[in-house]
DNA sequence: CCAAAAGAGACAGCAACCAT
DNA sequence: ATGGTTGCTGTCTCTTTTGG
């Protein structure tokens, strides 16, 4: 059997055929803990947060540097990875079986509260990224995370028994007869699943729009822009909600190349929930304390866990 | 008052989609 | 085919705020 490397695993993330499901992640994710295993690329703390590490690939490699990984989301070894993601998948099921967030009083609580689910989508997505971390063009490798966490989050939606689909919709423009923004929304899903396939230039009123993305930055803007342009051009309140993986990057910290720096612009979050309006969700697989300390953040922003198990059956009930 | 941290903005190059 | 538009994200750099 041929030796797999990391530059497999690179060619795995170039593929746009190669991610049609859930299986799919798990097999490029689990590939990445043995590569590791036999590589041990070297593993380093980051002094400024000591929750946060990185792994730095061989010589081969180029001596490149993997994002943060947060180290109470991210497993790091093969056999709990394994047992975690198959867990993952048998309480998918449940979900879907059920359809709305009573599963939670099945005996389900212990899993619950383990929080399991933001760890398993958090090392999948991470892992890829480790793997574009190490790709030669830096710029093809975002662009193809970016695009592999989309469609994680849509096939998770979609495992659970939803619509839900990517969809370009054309909005016409009052007072200007004739034309239309066009418009790309990154996910829209529905429980309602006979309506969606024949409108797909608008949104039906049972639709929720998704925006994904692996970190807000400064585009957190272009969210409530989302929610204030679709509400008052289409006349009626459409629902939109915001999905991060995280929201930290390496930085330098004084002498070390290995710190870590937050993304999260909460001053201009809150201001654009004042002045535009507020968003219908923002949830987070890996949040940053200051989301869950903040008495106005919190009020607002969730972890990825609680959007699958309630928040996704309530808005779309 | 100064150093460090946080905040904000710019940028890179690629990809998807669409109209022509 | 071609060109225009929109979108993707990690890092660098510059500015502002913080805290001792």
């Amino acid at each position: 059997m041929k030796k797999i490397t990391l530059s497999d695993l690179q060619e795995s993330v170039r593929d746009n055929s190669a991610f049609g499901t859930l299986n799919d992640y798990f097999a490029i994710c689990n590939t990445f803990f043995q590569v590791i295993q036999k590589e041990k690329p070297t593993r380093i703390v980051s002094p400024s947060q000591s929750n946060y590490i990185f792994y730095q690939y061989a010589p081969s490699y180029g001596h490149k540097i993997t994002r943060p990984l947060n180290s109470h989301l991210f497993f790091e070894t093969v056999t709990n990875f394994k047992d975690a993601f198959e867990r993952f998948a048998a309480f998918l099921n449940d979900l879907k079986k059920h359809q709305d967030s009573a599963v939670r009083r099945k005996g389900k609580q212990n899993y619950i509260d383990s929080k399991e689910i933001n760890k398993v989508v958090y090392t999948v997505q991470q892992s890829i990224g480790c793997i574009g971390d190490s790709f030669e063009n830096s710029n093809q490798s975002r662009k193809r995370i970016g695009q592999l966490f989309e469609n994680f989050i849509k096939l998770i939606i979609q495992e659970v028994g939803l619509d839900c689909e990517p969809r370009t919709i054309n909005i016409p423009i009052p007072d200007y007869p004739g034309y239309e923004m066009s418009y790309e929304l990154d996910l829209v899903f529905s429980r309602n699943k006979a309506i969606i396939a024949s409108e797909t230039k608008f949104i039906h009123p049972s639709e929720i729009v998704g925006s994904v993305k692996t970190t807000s930055k400064d585009r957190i803007d272009k969210v409530f822009l989302d929610k204030y342009l679709l509400t008052k051009l289409l006349g009626r309140n459409i629902p939109v909600i915001a999905i991060f993986l995280h929201d930290v990057q390496r930085a330098k910290r004084g002498e070390s190349i290995f710190g870590i720096n937050s993304t999260f612009k909460s001053n201009h979050f809150l201001g654009y929930t004042v002045a535009l309006n507020k968003l219908d969700g923002v949830y987070y697989v890996d949040p940053r304390p200051e989301m869950l300390v903040n008495d106005r953040l919190r009020e607002q922003i969730h972890d990825f866990q609680q959007f699958l198990i309630q928040d996704l059956w309530k808005l779309s009930a």
